[in-house]
DNA sequence: TTGGCGCGTACGCTATCACGTACAAGTGTT
DNA sequence: AACACTTGTACGTGATAGCGTACGCGCCAA
């Protein structure tokens, strides 16, 4: 059972502690876990338990689920104003400000809701995978959440946070438009 | 070595299962880890290894890092305009919009840079934890990102995404002010 | 050159994971 | 009542994780 299912964790953890500039004895005093421990699990030698990967990801002052989810691609994407992907229908238009990169890991849109508009209905199922989060920030306008049952009005400048995976929507209780930014954090299914 | 040090994993596998109406045998078939196991694993009797809880997660129709950061608390929390957390000075100044929130997964804050204003300098160390990722919409004016050594420039409307842990910091090169959002992504430590 | 040090890894041993089998308990049907 | 089925868990066994010790290698200073 030396096969690493989890894709990457034994060199994600090398890449870390290099760049931290520690060895594997380094390492080791401050996870508690031994050195030759360190070097199998970086070879992919051997699968640690989640007890030692969690000291290991102490180690490097992480979160286990932040070890988990760290990507290696690292480089700076822009994405002009004009190269916006974007969508939508109904009273309802979005783009996208965050690349279509995997491992993303908060996806930013901007949402226009004309006057009366909804971005769903009270009978849509939950559009997020479980355990996503979204924070949603009013730029223009009024706007009114539904989530699991519960109403929340939020004026020009506000911002709301709640668990994206239960059903929700927003509408736009006002006469004009109103616009706003969604910050969706979950972590992507890695593939 | 059966001391849970990933706290509350066991449970929460059982929490799910039960929420999905699986026994321990179809758990066991979707997974393909044995259903002894996963009572081991359920009551905290054994540590499986990332491998293994790889696979579990996977007959949860989750990632591993989504099961370890699943939270049960899932309120609903409004932060007003007039209850955003500011700072700042010498040009820079901020509001945060997102909840002080144990779990909070992507901070959420508008800036805005005077003319010829910077939020940090060449030398500046990196302000973000290992891991974290930046996504910065601009939405007045004009701005220039300096990360890893390379320069970026963003106009009204532009978005640009990058690992927050890199050396980076962003200045006004325009004659106006200019404001942006920036979302910093990254999974605060479990307390 | 030699000697010392730090580094990652090989190796052997022990403890624990992970499996398959079987048991005990509960439920439902005849 | 007996029987069949489902469920979670006990148990024994084999495989492997995880440790401590020691090795080989490279680098640096005298």
């Amino acid at each position: 059972m030396a096969v690493a299912e989890a894709p990457g964790v034994g060199t994600r953890i090398k890449a870390l502690r290099d760049g931290l500039d520690l060895s594997l004895r380094d390492l080791a005093e401050r996870s508690g876990v031994s050195a030759p421990m360190l070097s199998q699990v970086e070879r992919g030698e051997t699968s640690p338990t989640i007890a030692v990967a969690t000291r290991i990801a102490a180690g490097l002052d992480l979160s286990l689920s932040q070890l988990l989810r760290l990507d290696e691609s690292g480089s700076v994407t822009v994405v002009h104003a004009s190269e916006r992907r974007g969508g939508g229908g109904g009273g309802h238009a979005y783009e996208v400000l965050t690349p279509p990169l995997p491992g993303q890991r908060a996806e930013v849109s901007e949402h226009t809701l004309a006057a009366g508009a909804a971005t769903g209905g009270p009978d849509d199922p939950p559009m997020h995978e479980p355990g996503a989060r979204e924070t949603t920030v009013v730029t223009h306008g009024n706007l009114r959440l539904h989530c699991d049952g519960e109403v929340h009005d939020l004026a020009e400048g506000d911002a709301v946070t709640f668990d994206a995976d239960l059903p929700h929507h927003f509408e736009n209780p006002g006469r004009g438009e109103a616009r706003f930014f969604a910050v969706v954090a979950a972590g992507l299914r890695r593939s």
